[in-house]
DNA sequence: GGCCATCCTGACCGTATGGTCAAGTTCAGA
DNA sequence: TCTGAACTTGACCATACGGTCAGGATGGCC
């Protein structure tokens, strides 16, 4: 096997694994038995078991700020906003896994990305303020805290993964259907578009 | 010392480290060290980490449905929705360890308190739901979906505890002052009752 | 075929952890 | 003062875990 095709198999086992189970509660040997390779061979690839885990967070917050670039092309709240929401519903729909290492991670103290959370992050947050200021400058969205918006874009959007389980209970232990999705989308962007003042009419 | 002057000690020193370390991170020893007890001596009141673990988790849930109590009081979605969210942002801020522990149970599929979701929250969700659908049908606010309703108000409301970290990261390494939990409370409640058309006027 | 770098893996090791236990200590009540 | 139930604890044990390693397999290249 090559290299790529391997690390990336045992990167795909650790997600599923360390998002089950946490970090301490996760084990070499069931990320290796769930990703069909040995033990050892594992420690070729990844030296050390917090190196593994390092990489499958580093990975996860690749995909995070992928869902940022969509804020920025929106030339209005109403657009930008509802884009943004969109991007991160999908990202909890698709990668529920990688969602919830991060929570754990971040629930942790963040221990292993805390000079992510200082640096990349804390610029990401400062220039989507200024955005939003400036929407609310223009006048087109009520004058709303915008950090506290962003709090409640990302705590919206992804608890619809890290408490999938939940949901899924209290759908009747039924994962939701495609229609489902629709509506928590639909609904998340019509209250806080709606909360905001940002409606497609203004 | 009392047997429930003990086990309150030992709770509070396992929430305190059950939230910071997880439950497989977590050990007994550090429990123990926290509590400032000898290890043997939490065995004595709780025979495995597992029941320690059990009964954190379900002191976390009282305290999570007491805050229920306030939405039904109420006449009204501004009143009894405002003051839900004031409830909860409340034990974001007083109780963020336990909110975490529980957070992390969730995330992990509910290993120790699935029978709860299937029939205590189911039923709790259940009558919300009749109440959110009676203030619809009186026309007191827009006609949302009652059940994404509910998960936003968990979501942005835990968000201040669960990801307390990296709020606090981004506040320059700070804690929130008094003011800024005024802030943050304020905006939740502004964002959402206007964005399902609840405004004190209506 | 011969060589070499890369990859693979069963067997092994030291340590840390959850849990046990037997020998104490404390103290309320008779 | 005596008794016994409740409580305390240092020492101990079996197990499971992260990590190591030496020897072997593989496959591209001359």
């Amino acid at each position: 096997m090559r290299r790529q095709e391997a690390e990336a198999l045992i990167l795909s086992a650790a997600e599923k694994v360390f998002a089950e189970a946490g970090f301490g509660g996760a084990t070499m040997q069931l990320i290796a038995d769930v990703a069909s390779l040995p033990k050892a061979n594992l420690h070729y690839y990844f030296p050390t078991k917090e190196n593994l885990y390092r990489q499958v967070v580093q990975n996860i917050f690749q995909i995070w700020l992928q869902a940022a670039d969509i804020f920025d092309q929106a030339d209005g709240p109403a657009e930008g906003i509802g884009a943004y929401i969109d991007a991160k519903m999908e990202i909890s729909r698709r990668h529920p896994e990688g969602s919830k290492v991060w929570a754990a991670e971040v629930m942790h103290g963040a221990p292993v990305i805390q000079d992510y959370l200082e640096t990349t992050l804390t610029d990401w947050t400062n220039g989507r303020i200024a955005v939003i200021e400036r929407w609310i400058a223009e006048g087109r969205m009520d004058p709303v805290d915008p950090r506290h918006l962003l709090y409640m874009l990302w705590a919206t959007t992804q608890h619809y993964a890290d408490f999938g389980h939940q949901i899924e209970t209290l759908n009747g232990a039924s994962p939701l259907t495609d229609a489902q999705w629709d509506a928590a989308k639909a609904n998340v962007k019509r209250i806080i578009l709606n909360g905001i003042g940002a409606n497609d009419l203004s």
